[in-house]
RNA sequence: GGCGACAUAGCCAAGCGGUAAGGCAUGGGUCUGCAACACCCUGAUCACCAGUUCAAAUCUGGUUGUCGCCUCCA
């Protein structure tokens, strides 16, 4: 399995640091407002990496945190007169639901930073102790980039020209520093704002050792795969290489993996999304008029490390051609049914020993040969579906009602298989129908056997109205939401 | 200014030296009472220029254009 690591540019081959395990640590995010749509980007891509994996049996600690305090937090308790606590766990339960929704699994360990703060506090102070830290007289403490030779190796920059850009930046507050270049381990506390007690003043750690603290205490000093969004890349990545590096004195991940962003397509111009630019979109919104499996097919018909523009006519593509998809699955299981009775009435076993069925057998499994080959090449999902498109259409070609039961299972089971390791759900979310509906199915019936079309398609244009679609077929009437 | 990415049919998107996957949309058929579904048919020489090579969308150099990071940010 190839990799494309950031740390060396190029792709590599995957080894564990653990044989059968791996331990992986994803970026979350700061839990001040729903998650919007950019944010959805790494929590669907890596949770297809870590399908992957378990598809090929490795058994995955995938720890993925959760950023509950940081000045937009606060912003946004003050604005509400709440604790920042009440905003971040309202947030936190929002964002599972996204989650839920997007069918991306609950991570191993979701931590959060504030209840954290005690490893932090030791890891500062062991990188003071080693003296990679030091406490300005106000009581922040800054970490000592000179002292780590090795800064810069993952967003490949030096420091001089790190130290020669900042100089034109102006800094306030933050006289304290002894380079520009340092960065913030604790900060003291502003009026009202939430702090711990700290033997170098009250107040609250800074962004980046909560990754390393968290990524240590559940995974361990040395990771396998650390990933996120790439404007993490400098400098969130790079602070936590040296505060992990520094105190442990052990490389701190093997792998790292980011992907792009997502971008707006307004009126044919691309745009970063962005709360000042105002067009961004939450996935509460998209899940008002999309099932979010749509948004989720739509994210992985792109390479993760090649930008993504979003916009309302990728939506309606990505719907269709996942409705392509679940119809395929559909078909599977009513033919399913339909050789089960047959072979059952007729006592045959059929047991796809058709020489055809035997060929489109191999056919299938080259396919999953080919499936696996595009996932094992760096995650590439956009050929993954692919191929999930090329047996849709075996599926669609091969499979009749003449089928025998167990082919019609080996397609279906490797159809499942495949949508499964892409997070995409093969069965429908079921619904009950409204008894008005069924009625009025019922009633269209009716009409049509009795050859009244003029009033069938009438009742089936109400139908349209309620945002249910119509699908006659020799087993019956079907139906489906628009 | 520094670092980096990208440019493939109407749209999205694979491709990593051997002669352009897949999907959406469009048009024409088959099926169907009609429709939907499904199936068949329908489309590109890969931004531009110059090289390397028997052979390049794929390698090299240049041009143009778009974007990202360098500051909180997925």
């Amino acid at each position: 399995m190839k990799i494309f690591n950031t740390l060396t540019r190029r792709k590599e081959e995957f080894v564990p640091l653990e044989p059968g395990k791996v331990k992986m640590y994803v970026c979350g995010p700061t839990v001040y407002n729903y998650i919007h749509i950019g944010n959805a980007r790494p929590m669907v891509v890596f949770d297809t990496v870590r399908r992957y994996f378990e598809y090929k049996g490795y058994e995955v600690n995938y720890v993925s945190n959760f950023t509950d305090v940081d000045d937009k937090i606060i912003a946004k308790a003050l604005e509400e007169g709440v604790d920042s606590g009440v905003i971040s766990a309202r947030y936190i339960e929002e964002c599972k639901k996204d989650m839920e929704g997007m069918n991306v699994k609950p991570a191993t360990v979701h931590p959060q930073a504030t209840l954290e703060i005690g490893g932090m506090l030791e890891m500062i102070q062991t990188l003071i102790d080693k003296g990679h830290a030091y406490a300005a007289p106000d009581g922040t403490v800054y970490f000592r980039t000179s002292s780590f030779p090795d800064y810069g190796k993952l967003s490949h920059k030096n420091l001089e020209e790190l130290q020669s850009g900042f100089r034109e930046i102006k800094v306030t507050g933050e006289e304290g520093k002894e380079e520009p270049s340092d960065f913030v381990l604790w900060k003291p506390k502003k009026e009202g704002e939430p702090y711990w007690e700290s033997v170098w003043c009250q107040g609250r750690p800074g962004w980046h050792i909560e990754c390393s603290v968290m990524a240590k205490k559940y995974l361990g000093d040395s990771i396998d795969i650390h990933a996120g969004g790439e404007d993490l890349i400098f400098p969130h990545h790079e602070n936590e290489i040296a505060q992990s590096e520094a105190a442990s004195g052990k490389p701190f991940a093997r792998y790292w993996m980011h992907n792009a962003f997502l971008n707006i397509d307004k009126n044919g111009h691309v745009q970063k999304m962005s709360k000042s630019l105002g067009n961004f979109f939450t996935v509460r919104e998209i899940s008002e008029k999309y099932d979010l499996q749509v948004l989720r097919f739509f994210m992985l018909s792109a390479h993760y490390r090649s930008p993504l523009n979003f916009s309302a006519d990728l939506m309606e593509a990505s719907k269709n051609g996942l409705e392509r998809i679940l119809t395929a699955a559909d078909r599977l299981r009513e033919a399913k049914e339909a050789a089960a009775r047959r072979e059952a009435e007729a006592s045959v076993s059929g047991d796809g020993r058709d020489s055809l069925e035997q060929a489109h057998a191999e056919e299938i499994k080259a396919l999953v040969a080919k499936y696996e080959a595009a996932m094992e090449d760096d995650f590439n999902t956009a050929d993954g579906i692919s191929v999930i498109f090329e047996l849709v259409k075996l599926s669609n070609t091969t499979v009749s009602k003449d089928s025998s039961v167990s082919y019609i299972a080996f397609v279906e089971k490797t159809l499942k298989t495949l949508c499964d390791v892409m997070g995409i759900f093969t069965e429908r979310r079921t619904e009950v129908l409204e008894a008005e509906i069924e009625d009025l199915i019922r009633q269209r019936q009716e009409a049509r056997k009795a050859k009244n079309f003029a009033v069938a398609d009438e009742i089936r244009g109400k139908l349209l109205d309620m945002g249910i679609v119509l699908e006659d077929t020799r087993e019956g009437v079907k139906w489906k939401k628009a």
